[in-house]
RNA sequence: AGGCGCGUAGCUCAGGGGUAGAGCACUACCUUGACACGGUAGGGGUCUGGGGUUCAAAUCCCCACGUGCCUACCA
């Protein structure tokens, strides 16, 4: 027998055989069972693993896992996205510490330098995943920049150009000044801050007063042309059409009617920015008016804002100008306001609307497919709310922004001719060609990062070539990702997906928990104190976490997961506790195979309850994981295993047929229990592999088993031959029992080293039966010398007496009974019971409920009702026995 | 402002028309030949509040309060 360790020690076990599996080419599509194929989310070459990846990808293992098991022919695509502005700016801060800007390397150096640290730290993230156990296609790797991705980014730009759905336009996008890109709508954060509203003056040009409008950015006035109000306001009725001049600028604005207006805020009158404000941008557009650009890329004051403001930053503009408004007398008051402001996502810098040249794609005629396969249910979300979400934001889509100027990303596939014609085109020499030598340059974008992944399906796949593993694997089965990322790249790869295969590109999405930090806020980066999963494996193993994370994933619902805190994180010692609890009682297993002929992991026919009731509750618990993993809960197929391993196999099986199989002599009947257990044992890791993969295969391959790994053995199969219950009622009742004399002897403090005597009555010939068939675990789990079951219970001194189930039980106490404890023990069962059958006669006597409640439930009702009245009764005679 | 969630034992959370479950924490006993990362027994909840539907509501519906997320927008 070869020596165990006492406690599970996970990282020698993991890394065994993470190699193992791989060499043996398992992370492969293996057979030819039916197809079951996923493409990760491509996480940013920028990223290091966090726990919500933790979490993404534990997903992703357990469901291939489980359906390799199963026979199916399984391949999962991982890869990285290069992701646009992040890694611009992780590439600029590192430029940084050199003392040097983008603009010093100009773009092609500093594109190079990209590319240095992309091929250093890009993959960092991927060979976490690794030590997480994942069971990914390594040699299909991606990344959306790669050779062949390239291919497809252009391919699909060209054809929606020729398919006029790109288009170029000037527009009022979000801009952010310090990455000096256009962001899109989705990549702007909101937040309340304490501010001002500025009430300001214009005066009328003819000297007629002047109307108040209200601002919480005056520094945009220097761009105003026009002041709108509401056309049904009586106030402005006459005045509608007159001129203002704009203080500081002198320009003469008109006094327009737009409905944009509400007459209901401050003085119905509203300054009009077209070009710094989306809304006034329309309301520019409704009325032809002048768009006054006035701030830059860099959000400084241009010069069109004047000598006066130019080149100053434009809150600074902002303090000057309310200066010299205030020196003219134009500041009609102040008022302290809750002003909502747009942040960049990934710099928190304020985004300034700005008017400027963007690329769009028109997003209504790609949208309505998107809308149907999910109305249709070919795309089925789950948790199915999501599906909810997605429609709402489909049917109300705009146009998509695909420029970004950034230097890091696509090249946006489009050269312009001196004579100002626009040229696209697959490649440089495709462009010029198209050129007929005149002379071309390329636009200096680059692509929305978004614009490459929401090819990921395909593209991963091969697409734009119609290669075989696009033919085999497309549509993929699942796609498995995090709720804020419907919109910007779910929605997005079903549009491209139906534009360009003409097919969904997933059955499934499944939106996995949010991992959320102690106080229910989403963890973030930018706040710090995240919880790093590399220091949770490393104290409690891969195995565990895993299991940590799994086991809290319910319908979508958040997790909450604290940090390690003086090197404890109560969350996954419970996962680990369950892991070592896995390891002793295969330990223990394994001490006791004996030395004689193998033992094997078969169920040999037993008429014996425990193992009867054991085999029915395994097959039962193989249906319920069977069914949860299907289902997407995780959390249901976790809680099930564990609830079946520790508490039903452990706790009562193990113990049950301990001193049989554990026999020194090796009778025909020692080694059929031996094959018994290790069966349940080895089915029990073959169901909790896909969750714990590490300790399940150490442990498998220690056993008796058929197979190279745990990894392709079968699942394990339902048998509804297997379903007893009357074992099963009949194990609750000996439990019940057991557990009855077990607390006797915990209440009356009775030692562990008094070996008692116990009585039972009952008219039930059955459990007189079941007492008898099993007396010797009975005795050894209760500690009891000898078991007398009979009709009526004999007259006996200074006994312990109960009942349960319908069995009386006296213990006799002889020296060891405390009056005083019994009567209080016994009391207290008489109020539990009497609190029961109180409910339970209150509905009895309601007649609606004898007349309307279904019979059954009224005749159970009647039943315990009975049964509880009798043990009252018994208990009540005990109580006077004792003298009370 | 609208949408979507959540509010159950001290804590973290399952469950979900027939008067409540797990883990941790807590109490007592136990180093009994797998495991103290363990065993046995126990204490602890009017399931946020108020209405309604029903024979029956923690569970379904409405309202309120608290809390989180998403979307939109606000001179």
């Amino acid at each position: 027998m070869t020596e165990i360790a006492k406690a599970y020690e996970p990282h020698s076990v993991e890394q065994r055989w993470y190699p193992f599996w791989e060499g043996q080419g398992y992370f492969k599509p293996q057979g030819d069972g039916p197809i079951y194929s996923i493409t990760i989310p491509p996480p940013n070459v920028t990223g290091k693993l966090h726990i919500g990846h933790a979490l993404c990808y534990t997903i992703h293992d357990v469901l291939l896992r489980w359906k390799r098991m199963q026979g199916y022919r399984v391949l999962c695509v991982p890869g990285t996205d290069h992701a646009g502005i992040a890694t611009q700016n992780v590439v600029e801060k590192e430029l940084r510490k050199e003392g040097l800007s983008r603009y010093d390397l100009g773009r092609e150096k500093f594109v190079e330098r990209v590319w240095e640290w992309v091929n250093e730290y890009g993959g960092q993230i991927l060979s976490q995943l690794r030590g997480l156990g994942c069971s990914f296609d390594w040699q299909r790797t991606r990344f959306t920049m790669d050779e062949g991705y390239v291919k497809a980014v252009m391919d699909c730009f060209v054809r929606w150009w020729e398919a006029g759905l790109i288009y170029r336009g000037k527009r009022v996008i979000n801009w952010c000044p310090r990455c000096a890109t256009a962001i899109s709508d989705i990549e702007v954060e909101h937040e309340d801050r304490p501010g001002k509203l500025y009430h300001l003056r214009y005066p009328f040009k003819d000297g007629s007063g002047y109307v108040v409008v209200a601002t919480m950015r005056p520094e945009t006035m220097l761009g105003d042309t026009a002041v709108a109000v509401n056309p049904s306001d009586e106030r402005y009725k006459d005045k509608l059409g007159q001129t203002m001049i704009l203080p500081l600028v002198g320009r003469e604005i008109p006094l327009i009617a737009d409905y944009h207006a509400k007459a209901e805020f401050g003085s119905g009158a509203v300054k009009i920015t077209p070009a710094h404000d989306l809304n006034d941008y329309e309301v520019g557009l409704r009325h032809n008016l002048e768009m006054v650009v006035i701030i830059d890329e860099h959000g400084r004051m241009n010069e069109t804002a004047g000598p006066a403001y130019a080149g100053l930053d434009r809150f600074a503009a902002r303090e000057r100008i309310l200066e010299d408004l205030e020196a003219q007398g134009l500041v009609d008051r102040l008022e302290d306001y809750t002003v909502p402001t747009a942040l960049c996502t990934r710099c928190h810098t304020v985004v300034e609307p700005l008017l400027s040249d963007q690329w769009f794609v028109k997003m209504k005629e790609l949208a309505g497919p998107a809308i149907e396969v999910v109305k249709e249910g070919k795309v089925e979300f789950v948790p199915e709310r999501f599906g909810r979400t997605y429609l709402d934001w489909m049917e109300n889509i705009r146009d998509w922004t695909i420029s970004r100027q950034l230097w890091w990303g696509h090249r946006i596939p489009v050269w312009r001719t001196d004579d100002g014609e626009y040229i696209v085109a697959r490649s440089e020499a495709e462009a010029n060609e198209k050129a007929k030598g005149r002379r071309i340059t390329q636009d200096e974008d680059v692509l929305d990062t978004w614009f490459s992944s929401q090819l990921w399906p395909q593209a991963v796949l091969g697409w734009p070539e119609q290669t075989e593993d696009l033919e085999t694997y497309y549509p993929t089965s699942v796609l498995i990702t995090a709720r804020d990322i419907i919109y910007l790249w779910v929605a997005r790869m079903i549009m491209s997906g139906l534009y360009f295969v003409n097919e969904i590109p997933f059955h499934d999405v499944y939106i996995y928990a949010t991992v959320l930090n102690e106080e229910g806020k989403r963890y973030s980066k930018s706040l710090g104190i995240t919880v790093d999963p590399l220091e949770v494996t490393a104290l409690y193993g891969t195995d565990a976490l895993r299991f940590a994370l799994l086991i809290r994933t319910a319908k979508g619902q958040d997790i909450r997961f604290g940090p390690i805190r003086e090197k404890r994180q109560p969350q996954v010692e419970e996962a680990r506790n369950f892991a070592n609890k896995i390891w002793n009682a295969t330990r223990f297993v394994l001490m006791n195979l004996g030395e004689g002929a193998p033992v094997e992991a078969r169920w040999e026919p037993s008429t014996a309850l425990a193992d009867r009731w054991i085999l029915a509750e395994l097959n039962s618990t193989i249906e319920q994981v069977t069914a949860a993993l299907a289902d997407y809960r995780l959390n249901d197929a976790s809680q099930t295993l564990y609830h079946f391993f520790w508490d039903e196999f452990c706790d009562w099986y193990i113990e049950f047929s301990k001193t049989q199989f554990a026999a020194k002599e090796e009778t025909d009947e020692v080694r059929a229990a031996r094959n018994r257990i290790v069966y349940v044992l080895e089915t029990s890791l073959r169901l909790l592999h896909p969750l714990m993969p590490f300790i399940t295969e150490e442990l498998w391959q220690r056993l008796p088993h058929e197979g190279d790994s745990i990894m392709v053995a079968a699942w394990p199969q339902i048998d509804q031959r297997r379903e007893d219950r009357e074992a099963r009622e009949q194990m609750e009742t000996l439990i019940a029992l057991i557990t009855k004399v077990r607390n006797i002897r915990s209440v009356m403090n009775i030692p562990i080293s008094a070996w008692l005597k116990v009585y039972m009555a009952t008219s039930d010939e059955r459990i007189k039966a079941l007492v008898t068939a099993n007396a010797d675990q009975f005795k050894r789990l209760a500690r009891i010398a000898e078991i007398s079951v009979t009709d009526a219970l004999p007259a006996l001194e200074a006994a312990a007496r109960d009942v349960v189930a319908g069995v009386e039980m006296a213990v006799p106490l002889a020296g060891l009974i405390d009056l005083e404890k019994e009567r209080e023990r016994v009391n207290k069962e008489i109020g539990r019971k009497e609190n029961e059958v109180k409910g339970m006669q209150a509905r009895l006597g309601n007649p609606s409920f004898v007349d309307r409640a279904p019979s059954e439930v009224v005749e159970q009702t009647r039943a315990r009702h009975d049964e509880l009245m009798s043990e009252i009764a018994k208990l009540q005679e005990t109580l006077k026995a004792l003298g009370a």
